[in-house]
DNA sequence: TCCTTAGTTGACGTTTACGTTAACGGCAAC
DNA sequence: GTTGCCGTTAACGTAAACGTCAACTAAGGA
C-alpha cells in the first residue's frame, strides 16, 4: 500500500495552522469543532497534533456544512461511520438511524433538483427575451 | 382555467394563523420573513392578509431552508424568479447569477450523493455483521 | 539573553433566525 | 359592558458557529 497521499493514515502529523490552512478555515474553527466533540487531536505538551483521521473528519464536517447540516447532525452522522461492531440491538438501531438520514438526504436532493429545474426555466425565459432584444443578424 | 386548488391566485386570502398553521411555522416566523423582505402581505386595517403568491413564496422559502440556504440567499433566488423583463445588461446579469446558483446547487447535490453512498456502505457493513450475529436458520 | 513565531486558554462580541413575553387594539358573542 | 379571540408592535432572550481580542507560554534562532 502506498504511503501518505492524503489517505487516512493515523500517523500523519499536522499542526493546527497546517490543517486550517489546507481547508481554509481558521484555527478557531478547528478548536470549536474539537470542543463540540467532532475532532480529538492528541496533545504534545499543550499543542494540538492532528492526524490523517482528523483530516478526513474535517473534510466530512465541511461537506456536511455545505449540505446544510448542523454540527450536531454532522457529529451524529460521523459517529455512525465509525460505530463499533456492536451487538444486535445496536446494529438494528444504527440501521434505523441510517434510514432516517437517508430519507432526509433524499428530500434535500429532491428540493435541490426542483430548484435547479426552476432556475432552468427562469434562464430559458431570460435567454428568450434576450434573443428578442438582440435580433439575430446572421453573422 | 380552474379556480383555487392551491394554485397561485392573488385573490386568495389567508390570515396569518391560517398560513402559519398550514406550513407549521409560527406567526412570528411569517412576520420575520416579511421584515426580511421575503413576503409582503397587504394590510386590512392593521392585520396582514396573505394571498396565493405569498403562499407560494412560503413554500419556496421553506424549501430553500431545507436545502441549507440562508434567508438572504433565498431572497436572492426568489428575486430572480420574478425579475422584471429588463434590458440586455440586466438579463445577462440575471443569467450569470443563475449560473452561479446552479453551480452551488450542483455542488450540494454531489455532496449529498457522496454522503448517501457512504451511508449505503455503513449500512451494508452493519447488515453483514448482523447476519453474522444471527445465523440464518433457513425458516 | 532577547526576539520572533506559533500556539494556548479564556472571555466577550456578532450574525442569523427566530422564541417569548408584554402591552395594547378591534370585534363578535353573551 | 365585558369576556374571548385574534391580531398588532416593541423589545429582550436564545442557540449555533464561530470572530476577535487579550494575556500568556514554549521553542527556536541571532
Amino acid at each position: 500500500m502506498n504511503r501518505a497521499q492524503g489517505s487516512d493514515f493515523s500517523d500523519d502529523r499536522y499542526s493546527i495552522s497546517e490543517l486550517s490552512g489546507e481547508f481554509d478555515v481558521t484555527p478557531r474553527t478547528l478548536r470549536w469543532y474539537e470542543s463540540e466533540g467532532l475532532l480529538s487531536p492528541i496533545r504534545e505538551g499543550t499543542r494540538r497534533i492532528y492526524n490523517g483521521r482528523d483530516r478526513t473528519r474535517v473534510r466530512l464536517i465541511l461537506r456536511g456544512k455545505r449540505i446544510g447540516f448542523t454540527l450536531a447532525e454532522i457529529r451524529d452522522i460521523i459517529e455512525m461511520y465509525d460505530a463499533a461492531p456492536g451487538e444486535g440491538g445496536q446494529l438494528r438501531h444504527l440501521i434505523d438511524r441510517i434510514g432516517d438520514r437517508r430519507t432526509e438526504l433524499q428530500q434535500r436532493r429532491d428540493d435541490i433538483e426542483r430548484t435547479l429545474r426552476e432556475l432552468d426555466e427562469v434562464e430559458a425565459r431570460a435567454l428568450l427575451r434576450l434573443s428578442e432584444l438582440t435580433p439575430d443578424r446572421g453573422f
